[in-house]
DNA sequence: AATTTTTATTACCAGTTGGTAACTTATACG
DNA sequence: CGTATAAGTTACCAACTGGTAATAAAAATT
């Protein structure tokens, strides 16, 4: 684990690169850590105290990675966000009915919420952020529900889905979504790609124009129950 | 942007009036402007001072009424819950068959989700709580769940509602019924009953085990407008 | 080995805010 | 009217916590 500069290595370079990364990798450190104790104990009452102890470090050792514990808050967000943008950028760039379109969104949306970078895009409050960051937060929160509402949209035109009032049902499947980054607990009865695959089939089960296609094997059998008990 | 208007004041402390208002009104006039700025800004960001302006009284004052920051707090979500339970004991007097239930269940949790104390149950956190009072709320909140859950599991029994997981329906319901307390807005383009109305339906589209009956004309046109508020 | 740069620590401060004590005023009542 | 009680106000504090020197230790560079 140690990426500390071989005696024995040629390159002048190599030495600053190992620096470099061994200094992003202690950033991302702390926000990993920063972001567990965020959800686990909420932003004002976790200090940045408890961040650093639990990194073996002091409270000003932060400083050195980060201006303020604001700023740690959004780049947690910010991590999150990447990779909502990632997904949706694939699935844009993809074809597809809107109602496929809508069925993807919804599968990784829902897996990045089960994840903790994910589960801060709805757990933190952007008024904790700067009136900058915060705009950028809710900027990019109105993206989201724009392409919700444009997949939406696009199936409806297409055939796909049937029309129905965009607005509500991009926040009925949103909300659900969202609702994941609350509940969702790692190791639990149920997986995330469960969970994305179970909800991508029941959010467009209402919308779909024509029944949707199962893998396999007829329609609903009997009751699948999972053993309760997660919260 | 939910104006103050300060045209006219809602305070019972009305500057140079009578002040011999009865002490309940008052508790419920600093539950009311708490629940408020408590929403608005966020808990830990509203102070008790600026609750007490707003009330044309100072801090101390308030504590005639309320012990505690964290008091004043659980009581918002006691009204909430207060109003949840209503409901469902009213849902559960009546009869009817799971699905049945279960959509009056949406239609009135979706209305309170629309109130501030309503939103108070999902806005607020129970971590800020005593742990008394945190643990009244997990249970209440357990209590819900267990709601949605047995209504679905009533509807898979009498045939009203396809098998499905009934977790996993439950979650998807109560997410997007919860998220109405995140983004409504009164005053905006829909109204509660409009969002009750369709949400019934939307929610339940998927589960129910025959099309649901809609109550007047053929199934769905476009931009359909859920009018006239039952209840 | 000496020097510069990075990284971490100790000590500390400032601003905020929930909460309290002492005191004052208004209302109810005998 | 005079007294008891409830309700408000002013003044204040204690504790917490984000953030900042000043400084030491460690690592890289020369």
């Amino acid at each position: 684990m140690d990426a500390r500069t071989p005696s024995f290595d040629p390159s002048p370079w190599l030495p600053f690169e190992s620096r470099r990364r061994a200094r992003d990798e202690k950033r991302e450190a702390v926000l990993r850590t920063a972001v567990h104790l965020f959800l686990e104990q909420g932003y004002h009452r976790a200090t940045l105290t408890a961040v650093a102890d639990r990194l073996n470090i002091t409270k000003p050792a932060l400083y050195n990675y980060f201006r303020s514990k604001d700023e740690i808050l959004f780049e947690c967000w910010a991590l999150g966000q990447e990779r909502v943008d990632e997904f949706i950028a694939e699935i844009g760039a993809g074809g597809g009915s809107g109602l496929a379109k809508l069925r993807k969104l919804i599968r990784s949306y829902a897996q990045v919420m089960a994840t903790d970078y994910g589960a801060s895009l709805v757990r933190f409050d952007p008024r904790d952020l700067t009136d900058k960051n915060s705009k950028i937060v809710r900027a990019a929160k109105k993206s989201i529900d724009t392409t919700f509402r444009t997949y939406i949209a696009d199936g409806i035109a297409d055939g796909s889905i049937k029309p129905c009032d965009t607005k509500l049902s991009a926040f009925a499947i949103a909300g659900s979504l969202n609702w994941i980054g609350h509940w969702f607990r790692r190791g639990g009865a149920l997986s995330a790609e469960a969970i994305a695959e179970e909800f991508a089939d029941r959010l467009t089960e209402g919308l779909a124009a024509k029944p949707i296609r199962r893998k396999a094997g007829p329609p609903p059998e009997k009751n699948k129950r999972s053993r309760g008990g997660s919260r």
